[in-house]
DNA sequence: TTTAAATCCAAGTGAATTAATAGGAATTAA
DNA sequence: TTAATTCCTATTAATTCACTTGGATTTAAA
């Protein structure tokens, strides 16, 4: 019952590119620098996000990445899907509205994944990228007050 | 972000135990045929509930399993936190109250973790063993209402 | 026009985890 | 004494994860 790197490693990707791309594109490199990720691996992340329309990649030298749409509109649910494929914690026909299942009928269990799931998904789709990237921000600026602060100690 | 066999068989497990044993024991060879999972892994299933005090295990001929307390008293929560380990999406010390992470004041993900983690937790722990029992129940009567509508219907 | 920087894509690989299986020791009712 | 049962540990087959590798393609800039 964990996340995999995808979901993890994507989600500060993805945040990073967020803070630091100001309607600037950002190259993976720059990113796999600062979160120290394998440049090859992130790419594979990257592309499930590009697939599922939250980024867009601008090819050749000067290149990188943007985010398609504005961080307000992209929900933390949207990017870990992206990623991780759904987050329902078992593979259940039930859950998605299938309705085929042979044993459905006699199936009680049914109940406390539909509940896991909801709850699941009601909590990362009430997250917005936009509230990662005023957080992130706001913690920045605390470590540099910080950090003056001590500065100015010195003097 | 899957459930393991060990979550999804051990919770049917202890339904069936529940459902079957009216202050009887149950042998886990009934319970592996009821539910068509070995026998041999099904000891390793009920020895983690039973380290967690949710059964108790009766030794010898005519041995068996019997809930340890009522199942009014046991969460689905309880279950399959033993079954599973801890039900978070990621391994965060902060999220057990550690806070001996080291980029603690830079990480930003974490809110979005503990959220997770706190909407699941809170959900199978608002479920109780006996809510599903009850299920479990009315599911075989409407199940055998159906079947002696169908053979007066032959009459 | 060349070059270097970048995305894009598919396949392969080693390590770890999962899901069992196997075999036997200990216990106890009949 | 026997058969049924829990209890315990070790092994194994299959799967998944977390990358790595090796290119092909595109494009800005020199």
């Amino acid at each position: 019952m964990k996340l995999s790197t995808k979901g993890r490693y994507g989600l500060r990707a993805i945040l990073d590119l967020a803070v630091h791309g100001n309607d600037e594109v950002v190259a993976l490199s720059q990113i796999a620098v600062r979160q120290n990720i394998s440049i090859n691996y992130l790419e594979q992340l990257i592309s499930r996000l590009k697939k599922a329309g939250i980024v867009n990649g601008i090819r050749g030298a000067q290149g990188g990445y943007v985010l398609a749409i504005p961080a307000e509109e992209i929900s933390v649910g949207d990017i870990l899907r992206a990623l991780e494929g759904d987050l329902d914690p078992v593979d259940c026909s039930e859950l998605k509205g299938d309705s085929t299942c042979s044993s459905s009928d006699v199936c009680v269990t049914k109940y406390v994944w539909k509940r896991i799931s909801d709850s699941i998904n009601d909590a990362v789709d009430g997250i917005m990228l936009s509230e990662l990237v005023n957080e992130s921000k706001k913690v920045h600026e605390e470590i540099s007050i910080k950090n003056s602060d001590k500065a100015s100690s010195m003097c």
